[in-house]
DNA sequence: GGCCAGGTCCAAT
DNA sequence: ATTGGACATGGC
């Protein structure tokens, strides 16, 4: 395969997307829509297993144009330690549904639950696939949802209630509707879903949609925005939403992306700078 | 053990 | 148009 800009590793890994395990250094199994695949990684060059060129190319978005993006993004200093911590770490495009219930999931949650429910989801709801040793079952469609108590036992809590309905919608064709909209429109349709509001429609617009204006506010980029650019104190999401469209404009999505990431794992708050060093996995 | 987690919804200012 | 609590469950 050709080699662009581009890091399995930091684009897996960077809570976007949590139906992959790893399986060594830089050798990943994923399973995105009906696609199960491996995709290794090893000196810039990939190599994927199980799937066409076509949807690996299609899933990791290997059509951006990262080395522009980067450079675009680079000119505000303030961003450079994220870009520089990750280099390579592009947006997916990932199945619509499947990003939407993940997003439905993640709402007062953390990752490895996230990871957890939909694994959960899939292996009660899902038709089991194979990849040689590998196996996996697919994450489920819409119309699997239709009890709530069934969900419940599941652990997902009130989260149950959000999914059975915005899978209605979707199975009656939400999502296929959504493409073609302008995304501000595309916006307001995604939060007819219940569970679906501004955070959650920017995840499913900037993830699955391609929709690189979007800017999801979570705790995280609501710590790391405030702290940089609003002298640490607490402003509405919407100020944020709006400095970031001022700022990066229809690469909003990309400077959101980095940042979480890096807020995550290295950025040291100002507000715990000189204190004990914090330690994470 | 209380607090917070990739929030959302609803009711009461 | 804003603000406070409730909502399930798990991890620290």
């Amino acid at each position: 395969m050709i080699r662009p800009m581009f890091s399995l590793k930091h684009t897996l890994e960077s809570g976007q997307f949590f139906r992959w395990t790893r399986r060594g250094e830089g050798d990943y199994a994923v399973h995105t829509g009906r696609a199960l695949f491996r995709a290794r990684q090893e000196g810039g060059a990939l190599r994927v297993e199980g799937a066409s060129p076509e949807i690996a190319r299609e899933f990791f978005s290997l059509d951006h144009d990262l080395t522009s993006i980067d450079a675009a993004l680079r000119r505000d200093p303030k961003l450079r330690p994220a870009l520089d911590a990750y280099p390579g770490l592009r947006l997916l495009r990932q199945d619509p549904w499947e990003c939407t219930a993940a997003f439905i999931l993640s709402i007062a949650s953390n990752i490895p639950r996230i990871a957890g429910n939909i694994a959960d989801l899939a292996r009660v709801y899902g038709d089991l696939s194979r990849l040689g040793d590998v196996e996996s079952h697919e994450f489920p469609g819409p119309r699997a949802f239709v009890d709530e108590r069934e969900l419940r036992r599941l652990k997902l809590g009130f989260r149950a209630a959000y999914l059975v309905q915005a899978g209605r919608l979707a199975a009656g064709g939400l999502l296929e509707e959504i493409e073609g909209l302008p995304t501000e429109e595309a916006k307001d349709a995604l939060m007819v879903m219940p569970g679906v509001a501004e955070k959650v429609a920017d995840c499913v617009l900037l993830f699955a949609y391609g929709r690189l204006s979007a800017f999801p506010v979570d705790t995280w980029i609501r710590k790391v925005m405030t702290e940089m650019h609003f002298g640490g104190r607490r402003v509405p999401d919407r100020a944020i939403r709006a400095f970031a469209q001022e700022r990066w404009g229809d690469l909003a999505g990309y400077a959101q992306q980095y940042l979480y990431h890096w807020s995550r794992n290295a950025w040291t708050p100002a507000s715990s700078r000189g204190r004990r060093a914090v330690s994470r996995v």
